[in-house]
DNA sequence: GTTGACTATATGCACAATGAATATAGTTAC
DNA sequence: GTAACTATATTCATTGTGCATATAGTCAAC
């Protein structure tokens, strides 16, 4: 019984749907990137090495490329095993200045909440 | 062929995470409330009234139920149809407290998203 | 008195995104 | 050769969501 996991515990469940995806696209905008590269340079982004999944950025990497978003080659020579490297399109840069709308508007409806939080436990304490 | 709908269109697909669960605590935070009147109030937090998902809400609110972040109740008497009505649990409360971080950190990150991507583009154009 | 518009809640089916775990395999240092 | 590291990929299960549909009470019009 009390199966109940919290709902929200600090570190955890924490996906931002498709956020990954964006900067992907964003890391790839200028210069050519391969996954496990890509992970480390993520870490600006606010993702912690340890807490980002791998088997999501190279699902996420493999299905951006299905989606024509990005193309991918096997790297020639260089050490270590091979990589597959990846590129972004122009369908790929046209998708993620979309995607930047969509964030602007997140943001704003974040700050919307934070806001009216903000009020709500401050008339809270007030009239307490 | 061809059976890839564009990735991301207007309108389309921009779901945010339990960002929906968030708004309904902070919704119920000082009043009780029932579904249906639950989807007006939803407006201010950027939802409009024809995109937000029925089946979507009710669910979302029996599954808050269930973890106990609210109670509900059959309301009594009134005119229409029966309502069930709910009201927010010192839990709930909680709970809402620690996503306010939650988001407080996403928003951050999108932020940071944005001025990489204002500066990469920025790049592009004078590089160009 | 029944038809239609509206309020209100709930459920079944399908799909997409994700995490956890695991598999595979080449490289490098010892 | 064996252990640590780099690198990519897949399977399984869960969760969140949209779409469609079901159910049912209320109210006004006809």
């Amino acid at each position: 019984m009390n199966e109940h996991p919290p709902a929200c515990c600090p570190g955890k469940n924490h996906k931002m749907e498709r956020f990954l995806e964006v900067c992907l696209l964003l890391l790839l905008y200028n210069d050519i990137g391969h996954g496990y590269g890509l992970m480390e340079q993520l870490e600006q982004f606010g993702f912690s090495k340890d807490e980002l999944n791998v088997s999501t950025l190279y699902r996420t990497l493999r299905k951006m490329e299905k989606e024509e978003l990005v193309c991918s080659c096997w790297e020639e020579g260089g050490p270590g095993p091979k990589r597959r490297t990846y590129k972004i399109t122009d369908a790929g840069r046209a998708d993620l200045g979309q995607w930047i709308n969509i964030l602007k508007m997140r943001k704003s409806m974040i700050e919307q909440l934070i806001a009216v939080y903000a009020e709500t436990t401050h008339n809270d304490k007030e009239t307490k």
